[in-house]
DNA sequence: TCATTAAATTGTT
DNA sequence: AACAATTTAATGA
């Protein structure tokens, strides 16, 4: 009787293995808002052409300039969009996590990437071939719902950012890359707490580790955040939006 | 399960 | 950038 349990426990766990190697995509995809909005035979062809990739930390996922082939989507992992400025500074604007895709402006434009995105972490990624692209955006109207609210959450974000100018102020710039992090649009995938060190956050803000460390502490004492060891949890998003100092 | 050690992260200057 | 303090993860008894 143990034998037998125990056997049909290990078949059950070999499944689950096999299972996973099988349709790693179709789980992947599972974690995005938009996969889910689509016909079994529209996600059955995204299904087989979108691919997915690792990038190793610091590693980078495309340069400004880049010719864009592909939609990039997060499955598991952490992000920075940057750029660097005329005169050499690297400005970052914001950060990606699980469940966010990123690119589709450039895409929709046929236009070279127009700003360079590294890996903070090793990062599992899903590349999205642009003639995907652009049949589920002749297909699906529930694909072109997603990205018109995409959009519209990333221009919010970059109306805040020249509304307020606090590119200078590192405590709010924390607060604001945080905020744009959180954003459940976004990055649907990241929960209310992420697991990330301030050395991170100094990186992915454009600051310092010592300063993100500062900055920090100035947010949780305003009650927007808590910070743990490895870890933060947002308690105030729209807090962290609107802060500034 | 507990103690020891190494590694990672944080707080401060 | 450097340092000490703290937390976690890994290791082996």
């Amino acid at each position: 009787m143990v034998v037998i349990s125990q056997t049909i426990a290990t078949l059950s766990i070999l499944r689950r293995i096999i299972m996973k190697i099988e349709t790693p995509i179709r789980e992947q995809l599972s974690k995005t808002i938009w996969a889910c909005a689509l016909t079994p035979q529209q996600l059955a062809r995204v299904e087989v052409e979108v691919v997915s990739r690792t990038i190793a930390a610091g590693g980078y996922v495309c340069r400004k300039g880049d010719p864009v082939t592909h939609w990039i989507g997060v499955h598991e992992g952490l992000l920075k969009m940057s750029s660097v400025s005329p005169e050499g500074k690297t400005v970052s604007f914001a950060g990606m996590a699980n469940g966010g895709w990123l690119g589709e402006g450039s895409l929709l434009k046929d236009e070279p990437r127009k700003y360079d995105v590294v890996a903070l972490r090793d990062s599992e990624l899903l590349y999205m071939p642009k003639a995907t692209y652009l049949w589920l955006l002749d297909s699906s109207i529930a694909f072109n719902r997603f990205l018109v609210t995409q959009l519209n959450e990333r221009l919010g974000l970059f109306i805040s950012l020249v509304e307020y100018d606090r590119m200078l102020e590192p405590d709010a710039r924390v607060a604001r890359c945080l905020a744009a992090l959180f954003n459940p649009y976004l990055n649907p995938g990241i929960g209310r707490e992420l697991q990330i060190s301030q050395e991170e956050i100094g990186n992915l803000s454009g600051a310092s580790r010592q300063r993100a460390n500062q900055a920090l502490q100035v947010l949780e004492k305003a009650g927007l955040l808590k910070v743990d060891y490895g870890s933060i949890t947002i308690l105030d998003l729209d807090g962290l939006r609107q802060f500034h100092s």
